[in-house]
DNA sequence: GTCTATATTGCGATAGAC
DNA sequence: GTCTATCGCAATATAGAC
C-alpha cells in the first residue's frame, strides 16, 4: 500500500531536517526526496515552518508519555526514579533517533515558533529531576553538597551526548546492534556512582 | 584605534555563525553587522565558506596548544591526566565560549569543507583519552570492566553539554561569574568518582 | 582596499487548471 | 488532492569605478 503525500512529507522532513538543519533544506529538495509536488507543503502545512513544527511536535510524543507516567506512578525511590528515567530515555532514543539532534539544534540555533515547544519539555524534565535529586539528598542517598542544577546538566550530558555524536563516534570505534542500550547502562552506572554518598567516607 | 575590515569580519562572523548557524547567516547581514561592505568577504576570504573556515580554524588554536602540551609534558598519572584535561577544557571554554557550539553544529549538520578540521581534532582528543583510560585501568585506578570508548563519550558529554545549553540552562537556575569553572569541578568529580575502582568491593 | 551596481541562481509561496 | 507555471524576493558572487 502506498503512503499518502502528507505522511511521506512528514517522514522525509524528519530525516532531512535532522540531518541538514531547517535552513539548509529547501522545500524543493524536500518534495523531490518525498516524491511529491512541492506545492503540497503549503497545502498541508501552510508553510515550510509549519511542516517543521509538525515534525518537532511528533518527536516529543514519547517524552510526554514518559512524563505522564512518572506523574501517575511515581517510582519508589530517587535512585529508582533516575534509573527508570535513564532506561526510558534509552528506549526513546531507539524509537526517535533524531530527537536529541532536534533538541540540541534548537538550543544552539533556535527557530522562532518552536522554541516554546522545546523549552516546555526541557523545563518539565528539569523540574522532575530536580525534585528527585532533592529527595535523594534528603534521604542520604546522594552527596549532601551536590549542586542539583549542575548534576542535572551532567546527567543530561552523559545520557544524550552519545546520541548526538553517534555517527561520528562510530567512525572511531566498532559497533553493535544494541550499542545504545549498552552505552546508557554504563553511563547511568557512572553517573549514579559519581553522585552517591560514600558511606566509608563519613 | 579602529580595527581593520578583515578583523571585524572574523569577529562578527564568529558570533553570528555560532548563534545562528552557517546557512542562516547571509553575507549581507554579516557585512551590515560588522559595518563593512559585503564585497569584502569575497575579497578577503574568497567566499562565505572561506570566512567560515577561517573562523573555525581559529576556534581550535587552544585545543591544538593543549594537545601539544600533553605530548611534550605527559602528566604523571592517568587521574592527573584527566584532571588536567578537564581544567584545560574549562579554561578554553572561557576563552572560546562558542567552541562547543561549532563542534556540535558540525557534528549534527556537517558543512562540506570543514568536516576534516573537526574530525582531525576530535580523533586526536579521542586517542589521548583512550590511552589515558587504558593506562588507568591497567594500573588498577579505574573499573576493570569499563568500556573505554563509552567512558570517553561520557566524559565529553559531562564536560561539554553544559556549555552548549548554557543560555537555556541559565533560564532555569541562578547564575554567577565563575559558573563554568564551578560546573566543571563538580562534573569532573562526578565522572572520576563514577569510574573509580572501589577498593571496598574487591 | 573599498565602493556601487549587477549578473545569476535559487528560495518560499500561491494562483489556477485539472 | 495534485499538478504546472510563475511571482517576488533574497541569496552569493563578481565586474569595474575610485
Amino acid at each position: 500500500m502506498e503512503k499518502d503525500a502528507r505522511t511521506k512529507l512528514i517522514e522525509t522532513a524528519t530525516q532531512l531536517f535532522a540531518q541538514k538543519g531547517f535552513n539548509t533544506v529547501s522545500i524543493r529538495e524536500l518534495a523531490r526526496t518525498a516524491k511529491v509536488n512541492s506545492a503540497l507543503i503549503s497545502y498541508y502545512f501552510g508553510s515550510k515552518e509549519g511542516l517543521y513544527q509538525e515534525v518537532l511536535e511528533e518527536q516529543f510524543i514519547l517524552i510526554a508519555q514518559m512524563l505522564r507516567m512518572f506523574e501517575e506512578i511515581p517510582p519508589a525511590s530517587p535512585i529508582e526514579s533516575i534509573t527508570l528515567y535513564a532506561k526510558n530515555i534509552a528506549v526513546i532514543h531507539q524509537q526517535r533517533p533524531y530527537l536529541t539532534r532536534f533538541i540540541i539544534s534548537e538550543i544552539i540555533n533556535p527557530t522562532p515558533c518552536c522554541e516554546a515547544v522545546i523549552k516546555k519539555y526541557i523545563s518539565r524534565i528539569f523540574r522532575f529531576l530536580h525534585a528527585t535529586l532533592e529527595e535523594g539528598i534528603a534521604a542520604g542517598d546522594f552527596k549532601p553538597d551536590l549542586n542539583r542544577d549542575f548534576a542535572i546538566v551532567s546527567l543530561a550530558g552523559i545520557m544524550n551526548f552519545f546520541f548526538i555524536g553517534k555517527p561520528i563516534f562510530l567512525e572511531f570505534t566498532s559497533s553493535s546492534e544494541k550499542i545504545g542500550e549498552e552505552y546508557t547502562a554504563q553511563a547511568l552506572d557512572t553517573f549514579l556512582n559519581g553522585i552517591l554518598r560514600r558511606k566509608e567516607h563519613e
